[in-house]
DNA sequence: GATAATCCATACAAAAAAGTATTGTTTCAA
DNA sequence: TTGAAACAATACTTTTTTGTATGGATTATC
């Protein structure tokens, strides 16, 4: 249960842009200088993000990288999801999961399903609602974050025995 | 951020042990049998927890595996963390943190370091609490139980909030 | 325009992960 | 005591991931 260096970098390279005053941009070098990362690797992080659309771009001399979006309406799952190109991510935790279900053995009663998809759970919530706004805010406002968002994850899973 | 197939392959074959009956093991051509794996595959997993003391093992004919210790007694964590080998787990999320702080760029100020952290926080909780004996539960309870470490979460958030 | 700095795209190389094969050791049972 | 079935260990192959290199397109500036 890791995280790949592409959604690791690419997010970080991401956030660089967060910070970013209306109208400028930031090119790959001066992001490749930040981060320090080879400026080929970064120009591979932004070309994903700009192909999901998270990212516009200005060619030429004097060109760069900006969020097409503030980055408060920015999703970290949007642009992990970007990074990791459409393989497998959020709920589709699991390898028994990849889509068609010859793929888990035993996929009406898989041992482990409940176990990673009440995981994935969290984890896609708490991804879907934090944004790159959140992540250049001091420490402390983002745990009060997580704090709200674990509280309401509870408060569902009991709607959820409610329903049930 | 994925499930690596040592660890999703090698917790299905540990939770096959969970169900086993006292004295009895399981061997594995039997194991493969029931998770579709190959043999050889098995025996690779097996070996690992092994390892990690956490399967006990008859060798010769009608040899196989067992857990050694009850299976409420042995957390998904250590699974995982067997299956892993001492790569990174838990809260040694990301790649900014293999150990040495120079492999993070910015050790002192990593941009998603709070984000990382927080979220693995609650992973490693989930997973440490969570034994192999809950896997072959009811999905209702372990849908309980994952409520009831959640909220904890919550509330040891407040307390960190309180201490600071 | 020419030039230089940049994005764009893909191909390539290296490293790691996933999965298989092989050889050896143990032990039951005929 | 011999054969078969199992664990033990490691070597090997294939696939995926990681990271680099290269050639082309775009545009500001001189």
């Amino acid at each position: 249960m890791n995280v790949t260096a592409l959604e690791e970098y690419g997010l970080r390279c991401a956030v660089q842009l967060a910070s970013l005053s209306e109208g400028k941009t930031l090119s790959a070098p001066e992001i490749a200088e930040r981060e320090g990362l080879s400026i080929e690797y970064v120009s591979k992080f932004m070309l994903l993000l700009k192909r999901a659309e998270l990212v516009r771009t200005v060619r030429g001399i004097k060109g760069g990288f900006a969020l097409s979006r503030a980055p408060g309406e920015v999703s970290l799952k949007e642009v992990l999801d970007a990074l990791n190109g459409r393989k497998k991510s959020g709920s589709e935790f699991c390898k028994s999961f990849t889509g068609k279900s010859e793929s888990c053995v035993r996929f009406g009663s898989c041992s482990i399903r409940p176990f990673w998809d009440l995981l994935s759970g969290y984890v896609e919530e708490f991804t879907s609602r934090m944004t790159l706004a959140d992540l250049i805010r001091p420490e402390e406002e983002i745990r009060d974050k997580t704090r709200s968002i674990a509280s309401d994850h509870v408060g569902q899973m009991r709607k959820g025995e409610m329903r049930s």
